[in-house]
RNA sequence: GGUCUGGUAGUUCAGUUGGUUAGAAUACAUGCCUGUCACGCAUGGGGUCGCGGGUUCGAGUCCCGUCCAGACCGCCA
């Protein structure tokens, strides 16, 4: 027998007793006359005494031969320590060890697998298997399992129930790229790897399965960034006989129930927030809501004068930094700087102090006077102690360029406190917008997403306009979930498809299976689904997904530990009939 | 496709205006240490300064190219 106990759970109520116990060694504390080893598992850290009067020489002398990750195996008394470490859970007992075996020898680890290693990204993720033996990211791995475990219950408690669906499926040219795998019975054609199973839950609608979900791999073929891995995981959901309320209501509960019962803490009903509204306030369709800062619209009071970077631009929008007159002219000109860099794109930025005199200062006093200065101050609930920046220009760069300001204001002020969740819903996304480069319309959600009942009309008259049956789930800033209400009827998806400039037959050949189920009955149905990775991430205090996911990829879609992708034998890329050289 | 930042000991980093033998911490090895738990002390080994080219009497340092990593923009229905 290895293990009669594990490293975790020896407490006072064991001493005397005699145990068995594996795992590795953690650390080595070599005294001369006395030994201790701490040994580690999966459940926490036991540490084992070896000393001269009460241990053998042989024993003494195999201890201190011991490395750092050494896997073991030792037998002997759980005794009290004489000192007493308040620190950790077994830190009142100590194991006086009979009998060690090494189990397996360990070479030098490249990092320390200690809480904070000295190991950079890129080594722990070529060593990612010593990595998750750090407590920080096998933590990670237990939360993301023990909301996994929830969601299931949840779900299959209110009568979803779980069904897989297909990896191989058809590529299609609507969305992201798809990956692509080549079928070698079928010579000359592709698989693609599933973006969302969406088609296949809508048919499981029609099917009558009513309340489906899955917690599935989404696969697609994009750039990726701290929060987006080109294989995730997704909670994917659909209901039938639902309007979109029932959606909300249905799903606000998992996610309440989740911070409930993961964090034990207590989320209040989400606010509604439209699509226009969110791009009003917050110049983004995912604010984050944990903090004020909202945008306010400038124009009428900032028009009337002869500054003409104001005058001439569609929109002047600022917002109030609260107690921010504390900044210096220093840390104003580097976030001046910061929005003149290419990824930002702005070419200035105008500021108003509002000093405790009641005096304002402005960088733009040549054109305003006090009272001009008082009406802004006034219009955005300014009071002495704050600062008002002010973007101008066409307004959907502006609003994006003071989006990412009062993000980067808001980090650098510590109010992006990855304790407090503010989650809210974002309603009424546009149907389609419009792709310039394409000269066409593209679904904002998906080519399946329902308009606005009362808005079908439009869709021949002013496609643009359309308003969505669609809507997403936002804690913090992260776009954490999104779903629709689906179109169920034959007649509106054919003219969805000729929005998006499909013909009829292309319509036919992507997406004939799916008018064709709707031609014996589909249901009116809706779903959701939400992005695992990054609800896990949120829930563990982080932005980044990749320390929630045992694997990942790195910044470039690859596995440095496994060294993939990579190429493949001339006799498989044969077998494919696939030539390597264009 | 693009922008920015970085690449120096096993690891994390410092390295000034281009100038002698490239440093620190940590890890590792050896020894000492009568209760350690970030143990302590002493000693030691450890470097293709990512790679290639250029400028120079002289390059870790400056220039060009390239590779790798990270963040971001485009992209992500």
């Amino acid at each position: 027998m290895y293990r009669t106990h594990n490293c975790g759970e020896i407490r006072k109520s064991e001493i005397g007793k005699q145990v068995v116990l594996s795992g590795w060694v953690q650390k080595l504390r070599d005294k001369g006359f006395m030994v201790w080893v701490d040994l580690r598992d999966r459940y926490g850290i036991s540490q084992l005494i070896f000393d001269e009067q009460r241990t053998s020489k042989g024993l003494l002398n195999q201890a201190k031969s011991l490395g750092r990750e050494f896997v073991i195996q030792v037998s002997g008394e759980v005794i009290e320590r004489v000192s007493k470490n308040q620190n950790i859970a077994t830190g009142d007992v100590e194991i006086l060890v009979k009998d060690l075996e090494i189990l397996n020898s360990s070479t030098t680890p490249p990092f320390t697998i200690e809480d904070n290693t000295d190991g950079g990204e890129e080594l722990r993720m070529k060593y990612r298997y010593l990595d998750i033996r750090r407590e920080p990211i096998k933590n990670n791995l237990i939360l993301r399992h023990e909301i996994t475990q929830q969601v299931r219950k949840y779900l299959s408690d209110n009568s979803f129930i779980e069904v897989e669906t297909p990896c191989l499926i058809k590529s299609t040219p609507e969305g992201a790229r798809d990956f692509i795998v080549p079928s070698r019975i079928n010579e000359g054609e592709f698989y693609a790897l599933p973006q969302s199973p969406q088609t296949f839950k809508q048919l499981l609608m029609v099917a009558g399965l009513d309340k489906y979900f899955q917690i599935v791999k989404c696969f697609r073929d994009e750039d990726l960034r701290a929060d987006r891995q080109p294989e995730f995981t997704q909670i994917d959901c659909e209901m039938a006989f639902v309007e979109q309320d029932d959606i909300l209501k249905t799903f606000e509960g998992l996610i309440i129930d989740i911070f409930k019962k993961i964090k034990n803490i207590n989320i209040d009903p989400f606010p509604k927030m439209t699509y226009d509204q969110a791009i009003e306030r917050y110049g983004t369709d995912k604010p984050d809501t944990r903090f004020g800062m909202e945008f306010v619209e400038l124009n009428d009071v900032s028009q009337h004068k002869d500054f003409n970077v104001f005058n001439s631009a569609e929109l002047v929008v600022g917002i109030s930094i609260t107690g921010g007159n504390s900044m210096t002219r220093k840390e104003i000109d580097k976030y001046i700087e910061w929005l003149k860099t290419p990824q930002i794109g702005a070419m200035g930025m105008v500021y108003i102090r509002c000093n405790d005199d009641g005096v304002y200062k402005s960088s733009v006093d040549k054109f305003y006077d006090q009272s001009d200065l008082k009406n802004i101050a006034d219009k955005t609930n300014s009071t002495k102690g704050d600062i008002i920046m002010v973007l101008s220009g066409d307004k959907d760069i502006v609003r994006t360029q003071l989006s990412a300001l009062r993000l980067e204001i808001a980090k650098n002020l510590g109010l992006r406190n990855s304790e407090e969740y503010a989650p809210l819903w974002v309603i009424d996304f546009p149907l389609l917008s419009w792709n310039e480069d394409e000269k066409k319309f593209h679904a904002m959600h998906h080519p399946f997403t329902s308009p606005k009942p009362d808005q079908i009309d439009l869709l021949k008259k002013d496609p643009g306009s359309v308003k969505a049956n669609a809507y997403d789930l936002v804690i913090n800033g992260n776009e954490i979930g999104g779903g629709s209400i689906r179109i169920h009827n034959k007649n509106i998806q054919q003219e969805m498809f000729n929005c998006l400039g499909f013909t009829k037959n292309e319509a036919e050949e992507q997406f004939g299976f799916l008018m064709n189920a709707f031609k014996y009955g589909a249901p009116p149905h809706g779903g959701i689904a939400f992005g695992l990775d990054r609800l896990v991430a949120i829930l563990g205090g982080s932005e980044t997904i990749r320390d929630f996911i045992a694997f990942p990829k790195n910044n470039s879609g690859r596995d440095i530990m496994i060294d993939s992708p990579s190429k493949i034998s001339k006799e498989q890329l044969k077998e494919l009939k696939l030539k390597q050289d264009l």
